[in-house]
Formats: structure tokens, sequence, C-alpha cells
DNA sequence: GCAAGGTC
């Protein structure tokens, strides 16, 4: 018996690729759906449909109306039912909901994830109806090949996956409960004793986002800087200066840096020893989305969501691949050769793909990164026309990236010279690269610089022509910038590839943080200091750790979404009652008013800044940490100059890197 | 108007 079969895909591009594999001929008929594109194949007796969503249709929504909280009844409606910005989804609701009249069966092939999975059941069970759900099946695949694509179509389970699509909508769940009224809770909040009229959020991932740049400024604000020495020397050869590292490159007392510069300035020492050593560094992997965002934020200064958008613009012309993976690795089914062979047709790649191609150089260094769904992102060969300058870099960007994921290492010789000067030990280093390799290819974007060092034989003398040593202080971490807090974020596995430069941006949005060079804003502050009071799991890591745990437990079939459901709401109902208790005096800690003024009466007070005193100290938590630094520091200012106390604290408040709560401790220290 | 997650 012939079937129709409609089969459902997350994005249209997916749709084309499906649609071309399965059909019999390699030649599916496409046709429209008002404007919605769909495709028709043939395969055996049957007829399949392929259609696209264009990722979630469906989404939670409250129930009932009113801006308040607690709120705890919500519904699943479609997404563009919800807001003016989804409204272009409408389309791709009505072409799925109208072409599944009348099928014999239905197909999930949405990405090979949690949220593929929820996709399609929403739009089967919410657009279709009940009973198609019982003739759906779940189609797997990580690759859009169609070697994989016709092996997944004849391995495909004969039910969808529900405890994965229970996971998945549990996950949505819990981070709308907690969103919804944390966020509405700190609004609120703040408006019951100023008038605020924007609106603040916080959420699971943006409250560990935000407590990161927090904890940065609490540590840059008490940090003591540590003065230490360095030693710089130089020797002439031949007419020709070559700098002499010295075997410390610190020295923590001044006493020290005497005793190097009295041994060995304007002596001679010898070549102890000469070390030449070849050195070969491998081929850097094809990018994720992260290094992809960090390679463009180091040349181009461009902001990780800017880089998001100019990778979609090229994915949507079909120029690269799609670009939300979290893969370092080009699966051996991706036929490199082709892509490569198309690639040299466009003059500026033509002599390094050229090479490749003649060397048979078709297989990809894989990297860390892992992706269910996505391979690394790699140019597809198709030539791009009338890109934006962005996207012109980033293009470039991507195809070097792969051309050198390909190529051979780079090798280098090495020279280590040892020189002993009255027993103190200082290196000569060279450099020279024998084969470039894959930096050839990727040269715009990798700093790799040849050192001429001479010819020295062992036993040789070498003059120390100049030597003079400075002292420098440490200085504090730097603080995050876009680029590096995304990178933080990832480390701490919090957001996904696709959201996390998004949600760098509603930090700024808010006003929680600012500058190129993130620092948080007092609104910020007063955000984490409250939640640290009423919620502290929402600016905690372990939340997502929780709660993922969680979801693992409903993949495997151990547990259902109602229950993680109703545990949310029994952990939030306590929160948002001290929540409701409060406002008024969450709201005026909130505001800036009260800045720098004592809290009330019968508080004990920091002597600074007049902030709630922590037990057994003057000093509030901030002034109290900064205090504690400024003891600690004291014992290795007096171990490398020998300073006292007062002589100490003068010096400390002139001192770059200083932060400024143990400056407001040694200002009132020193009246 | 609020989240985080898809994708245009
Ligand atoms: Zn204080």
């Amino acid at each position: 018996m012939p079937s129709r079969i409609l089969i459902i895909t997350e994005k249209p591009s997916s749709a084309r690729k499906i649609a071309y594999a399965l059909d019999d001929s390699g030649s599916p008929r496409n046709a429209k759906y008002g404007k919605v594109s769909f495709y028709v194949a043939d395969r055996g007796d049957d007829e399949l449909v392929v259609v696209s969503a264009v990722g979630h249709l469906y989404s939670i929504e409250q129930e009932g109306g009113g801006w308040t909280y607690p709120v705890f009844g919500i519904k699943w409606t479609p997404t563009y039912t919800q807001s003016k910005r989804a409204s272009y989804t409408k389309q791709y609701l009505d072409a799925i909901t109208g072409l599944a009249q009348n099928m014999d069966g239905y197909v999930s092939a949405c990405d090979y994830d949690q949220e593929g999975s929820l996709i399609a059941y929403n739009i089967i069970k919410h657009g279709i109806g009940d009973k198609a759900l019982v003739k759906s099946r779940r189609m797997l695949y990580s690759t859009l090949t169609t070697k994989e694509l016709v092996s997944a179509w004849g391995s495909m389970s004969s039910s969808l996956d529900f405890p994965v699509i229970a996971a998945g909508k549990a996950r949505h769940e819990a981070d709308w409960l907690f969103g919804i009224n944390l966020s509405r809770a700190l609004t609120i909040s703040a408006r019951s004793f100023i008038d605020y009229k924007k609106v603040l959020s916080i959420g699971r991932v943006q409250g560990p986002a935000l407590k990161f740049v927090y904890d940065l400024e609490q540590s840059v604000q008490s940090f003591i800087p540590i003065p230490y020495w360095k030693v710089s020397a130089e020797t002439v050869i031949d007419g020709i200066t070559y700098s002499l590292e010295y075997e410390k490159p610190r020295l923590e007392r001044e006493v020290h840096a005497k005793d190097v510069a009295d041994a060995c300035r304007g002596k001679t020492g010898k070549a102890v020893e000469i070390k030449t050593e070849e050195s070969r560094t491998p081929p850097p992997p094809p990018f994720n989305l992260g290094d992809l965002q960090r390679e463009a934020y180091r040349h181009f200064k461009m902001n990780p969501s800017a880089t998001l958008e100019a990778a979609e613009k090229l994915y949507l012309g079909a120029y690269i691949s799609y670009p939300r993976t979290e893969s370092n690795k080009i699966p051996p089914s991706i036929d490199v050769k082709d892509i490569l062979e198309n690639l040299s047709k466009n003059p500026v790649y033509m002599v390094e793909v050229k090479e490749l191609i003649s060397q048979k150089r078709f297989r990809s260094r894989p990297g860390k990164g892992d992706d269910p769904a996505h391979p690394a992102i790699h140019p597809t060969g198709q030539k791009p026309r009338r890109l934006k300058p962005e996207e012109q870099r980033i293009y470039d960007l991507i195809v070097r990236r792969f051309l050198a994921s390909l190529g051979k290492p780079l090798v280098q010789l090495k020279t280590d010279v040892t020189v002993d000067v009255n027993g103190h030990l200082f290196f000569m280093r060279g450099v020279l690269t024998q084969r470039q390799g894959w930096a050839q290819v990727y040269a715009p974007y990798y700093m790799s610089k040849d050192q001429h060092i001479p010819e020295i034989k062992k036993g040789q003398d070498i003059p120390v022509t100049k030597l003079s040593t400075r002292r420098q202080y440490t200085k504090p971490s730097p603080r995050y910038n876009a680029s590096s807090l995304v990178r933080k974020m990832e480390q701490e596995k919090i957001g996904t590839k696709a959201t996390r430069s998004n949600i760098v941006d509603t930090l700024y949005y808010r006003g929680y943080i600012k500058g190129q060079s993130i620092f948080v804003s007092e609104l910020g502050e007063k955000i984490v200091e409250t939640l640290e009071r009423y919620c502290p799991e929402i600016i905690q890591v372990k939340l997502t750790r929780d709660l993922e745990e969680e979801l693992e437990y409903i993949a495997a079939g151990n547990k259902d979404a109602e229950t993680v459901f109703s545990d949310v709401v029994a952990e939030l109902k306590p929160i948002l009652t001290k929540f409701k208790e409060n406002e008024i005096q969450i709201g005026r800690s909130m505001s800036n008013t009260i800045q720098n003024k004592p809290a009330e009466e019968n508080i004990a007070c920091c002597k600074i800044c007049g902030h709630e005193r922590v037990d057994t100290s003057v000093f509030c938590h901030r002034h109290h940490v900064a205090y504690a630094n400024i003891e600690a520091g004291y014992q290795q200012w007096r171990y490398a100059l020998g300073y006292q106390w007062l002589e100490y604290l003068e010096k400390l408040v002139k001192v770059s890197g200083s932060g400024n709560y143990a400056k407001e401790i040694i200002t009132d220290i020193l009246g």
C-alpha cells in the first residue's frame, strides 16, 4: 500500500536536503504553500512531503492575565500569537498544518537534540492533533549528507522519543517559572519605592553571568598590587643586538635585583648550552561558534552577537554550513574534496586550495567540541556574492580556518642558548620557520614571527652590553569583555551556543553591566545583592547543574515533567512570599537615594561606607575583604622592600592597580 | 513588559 508521509524539519535548509536525499531520482518537486517552500519526494511507492518549521513554533504563555506574581498557570500556544517579532512563523505553522491533512504517517526530522524533539512534538500535538501523535516516528541524523539521511530514514524509531520530549518540556517550564516570577518580583519591588520605567529581569543563565562580572569587580576593587623586579639585558654579537632573557621572570625582593645587577652588569658570560629542536605545531581544528566568535573579536573587535548575525547571513546564502554548532569536527561523510574543488574557483583561495587537492589533504584535524546535530563550521564552496564588509571578514576567517585545519603542521627550528654570567643564567632564543604548513593560509590570523639568532659555539664569550632592573607591580585579573564573558559561560556550561552572546547583550540592555571592558553597574550590584539575600539559587551555576540532573532522569524515563514542574513551584512559593513581604525595603535598597548613608539606626554600620557590618569586624563585607588583603599585602611589601606600615599605605594609594575599596580604607586610616 | 531556547 503506498503511503503519504509528512516529514517535519527544524529549518528550511534541512527540508531541502532531506527531500533531495530521499527522493529515488534525486529530484524532488518543489512547491509552495503560501510563501513557504516544501518538497514532494518519491521513495518506492511512498510519497514524502517535506516541510519545515523555523525553530520553535509553540512557546509558553501565562494562563490568564495580570502582570503580577506569583504566576504558576501556563499554557503552550503558537509563538506567532505571542509577539510581533515572531509573526512570520504563522505561515510556516499554517503550511505544516495545511499539508498534514490526509497523511498516513508523520516523521519528526528536527535537529538531533532535545529541543529538536520538542519542536516537532509541539507542532504535531497542538497543530495537527493527538491522532497524528501515535502515527509519528523520529528520524535522527547528525550530518545532512545523502548517505547518512538515507540510513537515518531506514533506521527510524517506531514512535516519538517521549522521554526526551518531556525533558525539553520540563526545561522550558522550569526556566519560565523562575525567569518570569523573579523578573516580575524584582521589577515590582523596584517600582514600589521609585518611579522606575524600565523592566528588570533575571534568569537561570542571566543570573550566574551577572554574578561572574560582579565577583570579578569585587576582586578588582579589593586588589593589592605586589611589587616585583624584572631584569632585562642585551648582548651585541657582530654588531647586532640580541636580548638576553633572565632565568627568573620575576624577582620578589629589591635586594635580589641589585644582586643580579652587581654580578652581571658589564660582565662577560659564556655560552654553556646550545639546544636546537624541531618543533611541529599541528593545524588548528575547524571552528565551532564559540571559537569563531572569539577569533572574530580578537582580530576584528566584532561583538560575539554581531559575529553570529554575520555567520547566519552566510549560512542563509548557502556559503557556509550551519553556524550554531559546538562541534570542532568535520565527519568523514562530508565531501571535503568536492568543497575544495568548488573553492578553487575563487581566485582568492585558488593557490592554497589547489595545493591541498594535489597533496590529497581531505582530512580536517578534529578538535575537542562535539555536537549531536551539526558538524564544525565550514564553507560550502559556493562563491559568495555581494557580502557586507563584516560578512566578508567572517567568511574569509571561516574559509582560511577550514583550509588551515586540512594543512600540514607548521615546522620550526627552535634554538635555545644558555649563557652563564657569574652563576646567573640568561637565555637567547631563536626561531626559524622551515615549513609554513597550515600557517601559510591562516597567515592573516596567526602571527608567527621568526627570531634571528647568530651561530654560537659552546664556550663562546657573550658580553652583557646592557642590563637594567625595573620595579613592576602585579595586576588584578583583567575585566571581562563580551568575548571572554561568553567564554566563561561556555566553560561554566550555562546557556547554549546560540543564546550566550544574546544573553550578554541582555545584561547590557538592562543596564546591569557597562563598558567594552565590562564593569558591573550600581543597578547590577543591587540586583546581585538582593538576589543573594532572597533567591541565591538564581545567581548560581548549581541551579543549571541540578536542573540538568533532573532532565537526565526524565530523558531516561525515570521521572516525568509534571514532577519537576511542581517541585519548581514548591521551591518558588516561599521565595516569592518573602519578596512580597519585603517589596518596599527591596525597592528602597535598589534605589540610589540611600547610597552611602547608614541603613538603619539599630544596625551596626561599616565605618567606611555605612553598609551593614559583618560580625567581628568594623567593616561591611567588601571593606572587610579589602582590609584583609591590605594586611596580607603588607607582609609581601615588607619582604620585597622593607617598608614600614605607614610607608606602605602611603605608597599603595598611589600605585595604579590598587582597588578602590582598599584605597577608601587607606584614606580613612591616613586621615 | 519578564526566561531560555529554537531560527528568519
Ligand atoms: Zn563598607
